[in-house]
DNA sequence: AGCAACTGTGTAATTATACTACATATCGAC
DNA sequence: GTCGATATGTAGTATAATTACACAGTTGCT
């Protein structure tokens, strides 16, 4: 189509969304930048903030290069331009810097942990938000709106939520269990009947006895929901799965943030559970109101 | 000093500071406004994401305003100029529409809640970032650090804060428990001693049975760390109180993001002391970093 | 090794965009 | 109703982003 050859080596280059952190973009494609387009990136990847503020000709100066060489590196980073690049720099600088550029050091001081673990949570949260199944949550809505009574399973972090889901139950509307114990949470799955709901929790999904609780309340006639990561196991054994990704699955923070992740997910379902019984039973979201607010001045369970 | 009256009326406005989200500021800026710089800002606060990728004719045109009105308006709400503002756009859109402007309806599909709730988490994070009072932090880190033991309390939500601390345990590098039951808190609290430290998580702080809880573990010559939100008369029982504010603490959100920010402030507080053991206790850590990979690949506690 | 083709980088011109100075309209008080 | 003052728009200017083009450095082929 094109024959002019210089300027546009672009010919198929397969850019991913345009919600993905620039910064992250910038890091991903360093290999394949040219030597003078490289002094750019490693300078936005040195001092992201400092470009934000400055126009094309400081940067050009400060990266010692020319300024359309700014603007080939703004277009081969997959923007439409620099203004483009800035508005998207300021979006992922809005977020904090991706952990994968920012590992926490020995000597790092308090307020750096605090930056990084910070920056860390919301850039995960605001990719976990990007990457959630809608289609899976409708359903997961749908399921937990009919339940007759809804049982909350996970080990670990995971249980931490599973506790956490159940003490929302004014929300749900319906009686809710969490076990958190391998042999209570067989015998609650077995328990289970048609029209009962399992939530089952659980980051990596490979924990086997949680796998056999999914599997229990299935036999048992009841609906499955999982909560879970990537790459699950879990998946084949829930009628609706809601993958809350995290942004790097080998970090060693992968825990802590699908903790997090997870506990959005859970104020989601109950949230939308509650705001859907509203049209039918308009009472119980009053009392559930005043519960929350109960619960917030007395804090009390 | 300036005796020009026409343009800048803008004798001495008490703009806040940078960090503050720009939506927020139009918000609250919106009374003070002329008629027709009203009009921009009830455009950008309608679609703030049109506003993003036009240029100030394009503003203009839309708002049915002349351009150098629109830059009017960017400075009357405390920017430089129209590059400016985008920019200071583009970072608050990056966190999501604060609460204060979408409220949960019930008539919204599950997608807008899945929209409006993640929305709320993280600008209320990146809020609850912004107001961490640092020297609080550090001072809590150091106590911990020098811990022969921790104790975390809490009840409800704030309960879940305390047991999820608690698991965390081979971080904190000491043995570390929690107690979310009321008589079971007394007895803890009174048993401590001298080195250890008592972690008393509220949201309110208006528990009486958490102060007393506080009370009696300092009375017991424990340090106590309180993790609360604003106003909380907690502070007062208190050797360091760190303050999770939330956005908007009159919410009926507000326990749901207190819980998350307390659950971040628990991951930068062990984090922080995992890392300063690191210089002296190399292979403490090591043993941690293995302990949490365990806990990631099989998630059993 | 030497020529050719191409990729990479910078210079200079162009265009668009933000911003400023000035003029006119609108509002409110006496 | 007129005057003073504030608010808004028009027209022009300066600045920043973008494009077209030319030269330099590399790589491949005979």
């Amino acid at each position: 189509m094109t024959d002019i050859a210089a300027d546009p080596p672009s010919s198929a280059r397969p850019l991913r969304g345009t919600t993905q952190n620039i910064l992250e973009m910038v890091r991903t494609r360093l290999a394949d930048l040219r030597k003078s387009e490289r002094k750019v990136a490693d300078l936005v990847l040195a001092d992201p903030r400092r470009i934000l503020n400055a126009t094309i000709a400081e940067t050009a100066e400060i990266a010692a290069v020319s300024q359309p060489t700014v603007i080939r590196f703004c277009v081969a980073v997959g923007c439409e331009g620099f203004q483009d690049f800035r508005l998207r720099l300021a979006h992922s600088l809005a977020l904090g810097t991706p952990a994968t550029h920012s590992v926490l050091l020995a000597t790092d001081p308090p307020q750096a942990v605090l930056e990084k673990i910070f920056d860390y949570t919301i850039t995960s949260l605001d990719w976990a938000r990007h990457h959630m199944d809608k289609e899976a949550l409708g359903q997961a809505i749908l399921l937990l709106e009919n339940a007759t009574a809804i049982e909350f399973f996970g080990f670990g972090a995971s249980g931490i939520v599973a506790r956490d889901a159940q003490q929302k139950f004014p929300l749900f509307g319906v009686p809710c269990g969490a076990q958190l114990d391998s042999h209570q949470q067989v015998m609650a799955a077995s328990m289970l009947r048609p029209g009962n709901v399992a939530v089952v929790i659980s980051n990596t999904g490979r924990t086997r006895s949680i796998l056999d609780v999914a599997q229990t309340a299935r036999e048992s006639g009841a609906k499955v929901i999982g909560i879970t990561g990537s790459d699950s196991p879990l998946v084949a054994h829930c009628d609706v799965a809601i993958i809350a990704e995290t942004l790097d699955n080998t970090n060693i923070y992968t825990p802590t943030i699908s903790r997090i992740a997870a506990l959005v997910v859970i104020d989601i379902l109950s949230t939308a559970v509650a705001l859907r019984r509203t049209d039918e039973h308009f009472q119980r979201f009053e009392m559930m109101k005043k519960h929350l607010n109960e619960l917030r001045f007395t804090e009390k369970e």
